[in-house]
DNA sequence: GACCTGCTGCGGTTTG
């Protein structure tokens, strides 16, 4: 028997003339049955209604014949989203389901225009359903009896899990699940379900009752695991289910191959060289999205367009980060109303609104992940049954094999993991304060709360009163200032009691940190986005640059603001930003390494591979092609010293650490100083001494992971790598204050305070939680520890083939380019040393690209003038 | 403070 509900929001469903999908009826069950769970569907199945509908459908069935009159004096619905911009979109489409089904229901957002308003209104009267982000739920457990707004909760939605697990923010989601768990009463639900039997008691509160948590995740590799850290340790695993929309998404994936891979480039990341091709293809589509890895690569290519097909004028934009939000609302909202043919962008645009109109993608370089490729694909062909069409364009030679590795394993269905983040003491001792700013708490209490989340499963009682002692007295490091006595305890209540206090910290809730960046700005007022205060130094006044797509000139800078006014000059340099250094993930990698053994067991069956023979032809006549049980180094001497080049694969953080490790060791036979260079493939040791590697290699530990953690702290300056992640600790922590909104704490400043603070700590209570999470962290993160170790083994179970050559091969090139750049040469010298290098090698077109992007107007690359 | 190629994401305006 269907329920009421069922009936109601089957009927819209159908008034809409929609389609069902298998998973959607599912979900339906699942949820009317009282279930908590991970809800794994792609973007654009309609999964926001998968869950909202079966939602309505309960609340109906709680009041089948007086629905329609219904409203409900509390926050029934809690959606949080890592986008605020999602929020509103959401908040439409349910306003307009609930208007449609009759429901008399107010359906919000707590971000918006006016935060102040939305909180007065919040005050006054809470909606139904609330959607809003991970800070704003900790904005809304800093408020005075913040337990009143959640006591009718029902359910909360996490939407696009996938994106938070792994992050700060994740933890910052557990955290703030694991208090509306404990906050919200019994309940009774599940009148008129089809199943009566399936009817479950939920853990939280008595009897039939409890708030239900639903994460939406798109598919990653550990879906189990990212259910598990959404519901905490102690939610009893009969109660979790994983609901799993298996749509077959059609996915045509292509890669742009070069006519003459020979003379393609076999260097370089910027990839201008296939722009003809590139641009036929987005001749031939209707819209078309152009990914491209960095903030400067999307403005490359955007000028590049411009110069060479002046008549995209008008009907292409550029889209990422560092551009004004005005700017990237008004692209957005073009794109949706097929206003433009083209957007150059970056992951800016990997979620997001749905963009209907896009039928094509296109990603220039590696897109560095499998999972980052798929969500990229999916932006196209946006709809059900459509086909989502993405073509990959390599910037080098040897990346055009990656196209083959993400091609295989799309079809094997390998997808990077997202591993969730442990311990993070910074997050907790936030999530302390903001408690004890709203109505404060008690240890105890806390202490099993806390416990009970994925993060936090193993903090020992003791850390925790660490964690107490440092909100309340600094710690034993800080306790003589005032600035770090926060937190009062009034029998046995944690609070704070100081408004000036409560402030600070409400002001700065969150896990984000970034750097300061100078606003750009016409002299005529408007301000075009941000760029970062190293570029800005470069600059005198009259200089020309290019940003947002328009050549500026430079007048002055004043209170963070660089003031610019339009220039006819086509020629200027484009600013770079600094950001993260993704590596190649494990996986993406490890498929990598499978193409490469089949390239070495000469199985051709790709259209790259094909493409690729006489590179690799070149590669084994000049050296060796590594098959999977053999790993292979490159000897070589030059002008410049000698050279060694390994080729381990595996992204671009372990080779560095691999690097030094190795030269540390090599050192210990034989004292010598190394140059080190690497990209996602291999990495290169290079010095003027010759370099005892037989020997090296003789000895069995080269390449153990035994004395691993001892000799990388003697190989790299570990204390500068905890340092700088100390501090966004600081930051996320609440060591320090950046400043109020619009009056930013000058960098400078915050630098020195977070470099002292790490100091005094490490002198003087070397065992504090937060220089260890920052040693940690640099260990996971920066190194990749794990993934070193498992590349350390396996390289000790493979063949060493070391190889003396006499040039570069194809698999070298690309490194040593990467460190004649690292040397600082002017960029003159760079190319024509690429050139040579490339002559004495009988490879014309090898440096081709980078010869265009220097000598073309107005993409001059040059640093400083 | 270091990177030189290098992503994304959220908050919040008043007190000492």
């Amino acid at each position: 028997m269907t329920s009421k509900g069922q009936q109601v929001i089957r009927q819209w469903y159908r008034q809409k003339n929609w389609q069902q999908f298998p998973f959607q009826q599912e979900m339906e069950t699942t949820y009317l049955s009282g279930y908590s769970g991970l809800l794994n569907a792609p973007t654009g199945s309609g999964k926001t209604f998968a869950l909202f509908l079966p939602f309505l459908a309960d609340f109906i069935n709680k009041h089948p014949d007086t629905y329609t009159t219904q409203k409900n004096n509390g926050l029934l619905m809690l959606w949080i989203t890592p986008l605020r911009a999602l929020t509103n979109d959401i908040r439409k489409a349910m306003q307009e389901a609930c208007d449609e089904i009759g429901l008399p229901w107010n359906i919000a957002t707590r971000t918006g225009d006016t935060p102040a308003a939305e909180k007065a209104a919040l005050k006054r009267k809470l909606p139904e359903v609330l959607l809003t982000t991970p800070e704003s739920l900790h904005l809304m457990l800093a408020q005075k009896e913040y337990p009143k707004l959640f006591n009718q909760l029902q359910v909360v939605v996490i939407d696009e899990w996938h994106e938070l697990l792994g992050t700060k923010r994740g933890v910052q989601v557990e955290l703030g699940l694991s208090k509306l768990k404990n906050l919200t009463p019994a309940l009774s639900f599940g009148e008129g379900v089809e199943k009566q039997e399936e009817k479950i008691p939920l853990p939280f509160g008595k009897g039939w009752g409890g708030v239900r948590i639903w994460g939406i995740s798109a598919t990653i590799g550990n879906l189990e695991q990212a259910a598990e850290v959404l519901l905490g340790n102690d939610f009893p695993p009969e109660r979790i289910k994983m609901v799993r929309a298996n749509l077959d998404k059609k996915l045509d994936i292509r890669s742009i191959i070069p006519d003459n891979v020979e003379n393609y480039s076999w260097a370089g990341h910027i990839g201008l060289k296939l722009l003809p091709e590139v641009m036929e293809i987005v001749a031939r589509s209707k819209t078309t999205l152009i990914f491209t890895n960095t903030r400067s690569q999307s403005e490359i290519w955007y000028h590049a367009i411009l110069d060479n097909y002046p008549e995209y004028a008008g009907i292409m934009a550029m889209h990422h980060g560092s551009l004004d939000n005005e700017l990237r609302n008004w692209v957005e909202q073009a794109l949706h109303a097929e206003a433009l043919k083209l957007v150059v962008c970056t992951s800016s645009l990997d979620l997001g609104v749905d963009f209907r109109p896009v039928d094509t993608v296109v990603q220039v370089g590696s897109p560095k992940g499998v999972a980052r490729f798929m969500q990229r694909a999916g932006r196209s062909g946006h709809h059900p049954g459509a086909v989502s069409r993405a073509y990959f364009v390599p910037t080098h030679s040897l990346e055009l094999l990656e196209g083959a590795a993400l091609k295989a394993a799309i079809k094997r269905g390998i997808f990077e993991s997202r591993d969730p983040m442990l311990l993070t003491m910074d997050v907790l001792i936030q999530y302390m304060v903001t408690l004890a700013v709203s109505d404060g708490f008690r240890a105890d209490e806390l202490f099993k709360e806390v416990k009970s989340t994925y993060a936090f499963a193993d903090i020992t009682r003791n850390e925790f009163g660490q964690l107490l002692d440092f909100i309340t007295s600094g710690g034993k490091t800080l306790a003589q200032y005032d600035e770090f006595l926060k937190v009062e305890v009034e029998n046995g209540l944690y609070k704070v009691n100081s408004r000036r206090v409560a402030m600070r910290h409400r002001l700065s809730i969150g896990t984000i940190t970034s750097e300061l960046s100078i606003r750009v700005k016409w002299l005529s007022g408007g301000s075009l986005g941000t760029i970062e205060e190293s570029f800005v130094s470069k600059l005198k006044p009259g200089n020309t640059f290019w940003f947002a797509g328009r050549s500026l000139e430079f007048i002055r800078v004043k209170e963070m603001t660089a003031y610019v006014k339009k220039s006819n000059s086509t020629k200027g340099i484009i600013p770079s930003w600094n950001g993260g250094r993704m590596p190649l993930s494990s996986q993406l990698a490890a498929v990598f390494r499978d193409k490469l053994d089949e390239v070495a067991h000469g199985i051709e069956k790709d259209e790259e591979v094909i493409a690729l023979k006489p590179l690799f032809d070149l590669q084994q006549q000049l050296s060796h092609l590594p098959q999977s049980h053999e790993f292979l180094i490159e000897s070589f001497k030059s002008r410049e010293g000698h050279h060694l080049l390994f080729y381990p694969f595996e992204g671009r953080l372990v080779h560095e650490g691999m690097a030094s490790l190795l030269a540390y060791r090599i050192s210990k036979i034989k004292p010598a100083s190394f140059s080190i260079a690497m990209n996602d493939y291999g990495f290169e040791l290079l010095t003027d001494e010759d370099i005892p590697i037989e020997q090296a290699l003789e000895d069995a530990s080269f390449f153990s992971i035994d004395n691993l953690l001892d000799d990388i702290q003697h190989s790299l300056n570990a204390n500068e790598m905890a340092r700088r992640r100390f501090r966004d600790i600081a930051h996320i922590g609440g060591l320090v204050f950046t400043g109020y909104p619009g009056q930013q704490v000058k960098n400078k400043h915050l630098q020195a305070s977070t470099s002292l603070l790490f100091e005094v700590f490490s002198e003087y209570e070397p065992d504090n939680l937060l220089v260890r999470q920052a040693y940690n962290e640099a260990l996971a993160f920066q190194l990749e520890e794990f993934r070193l170790r498992a590349a350390l083994q396996r390289i000790a179970t493979q063949n060493i083939i070391l190889k003396v050559i006499e040039r570069p091969t194809p698999f070298a090139f690309p490194i040593m380019v990467d460190s004649l750049g690292r040397e600082r040469l002017t960029t003159e010298t760079l190319e024509e040393r690429i050139a040579k290098m490339a002559r004495s090698y009988g490879a014309e077109g090898v440096a081709a690209d980078d010869k265009r992007r220097n000598r073309k107007p107005g993409i001059v690359r040059k640093k400083g003038f």
